[in-house]
DNA sequence: CTCCAGGGATGAT
DNA sequence: ATCATCCATGGA
């Protein structure tokens, strides 16, 4: 089995991978086992560089083409120093900015990444980890890397057909039907969302809010993570406390309305980016001071 | 406008 | 070992 070297400067792979975007990676020691489209891939990185092994005998075309899209997925290309300067010099931004250096908004294959988000509703990181996995074993299709076992995403045709009771025993709830809705759109050409790559921000917003399990949240999401939208900013609670609380702590009529033209403005051309840096050191500020507290309760 | 659906990891006690 | 909290969309 060959391994692949690849550059990747100013990039930090745990951090991206952990950031909230994608979720059906598996660390395995000191890599990454999971699936980019159809092909299983394990990735590790060893400084400015990315080592990189794909699952069993692919093409001699994919194998020479493997470096491209391993850069391709990871935005590699993205211009990371331009577009940290383009966001707003605030302390709270700043604060995330340094802590995110290398953390990069990936480019989702865009079935994949509707379907995921369409099973993110009401649901925390851990358990939208679950679904997706289970999703992906039970209808998509297994590949070995090394020994390691992935599965590619389904397609759309194949969760359109999936019954309502296999669904719920991948443990989506209410999102079930939803996601078998909006399956059965996109599988039968009704919304075809590789055409919509051409569609201005707002046409794009307007067409995948009116999917079924798809509100402003979600759609902002998707725009950000697999259409490149660079300025699409999902707010969900956790950009929220952070917006109310470092941006808006004195002022108490914010509207959600009035929260989303803020940021619109304030974030800019990257806002995304930036919303993925602030709510990524948001967590992981907030797991360490949860601990801290439940060390020592009374200081 | 309010209320609710469905659920498992994670935190609090 | 229980008990509470987290989460966004859509329909009543």
């Amino acid at each position: 089995m060959r391994f692949t070297k690849i550059p990747a400067p100013d990039f930090d792979l745990e951090k991206t991978l952990g950031s909230g975007q994608v979720f059906h990676w598996q660390k395995i020691g000191d890599g990454f086992v999971g699936a980019i489209g159809d092909l299983a891939v394990w990735v590790k990185q060893q400084g400015g560089f990315l080592v990189v092994r794909c699952g069993a005998t692919p093409q001699p075309t994919q194998r020479r083409a493997l470096p491209r899209m391993i850069a391709d997925y990871f935005a590699l290309d993205h211009p990371l120093a331009e577009i940290c300067d383009s966001f707003p010099k605030d302390r709270v931004m700043n604060a995330a900015r340094d802590f995110c250096r290398g953390l990069r908004i990936i480019r989702q294959p865009k079935w994949e990444c509707l379907a995921t988000f369409i099973c993110s509703s009401m649901k925390q990181v851990a358990h939208i980890r679950q679904i997706s996995l289970a999703l992906r074993k039970r209808f998509g299709e297994q590949r070995k890397i090394g020994n390691q076992l992935v599965c590619s995403f389904p397609p759309a045709h194949r969760l359109a057909q999936a019954s309502e009771k296999e669904l719920l025993e991948c443990k989506l709830g209410y999102r079930g039907k939803n996601l078998r809705a909006t399956a059965r759109l996109v599988s039968s050409g009704q919304a075809d969302i590789e055409m919509w790559s051409a569609l201005s921000d707002a046409e794009l917003r307007k067409q995948l809010c009116a999917l079924p399990g798809v509100g402003p949240k979600i759609a902002n999401c998707v725009m950000l993570f697999a259409y490149e939208r660079l300025r699409a900013f999902p707010i969900d609670v956790w950009i929220e406390r952070v917006l109310r609380r470092h941006y808006f702590s004195r002022r108490k009529r914010m509207t959600p309305q009035r929260l989303r033209q803020f940021t619109e403005n304030y974030f800019g051309e990257h806002g995304g980016y930036a919303q993925q840096y602030l709510f990524h050191h948001a967590r992981v500020a907030s797991r360490i001071q949860r601990r801290a507290r439940s060390d020592a309760p009374y200081p």
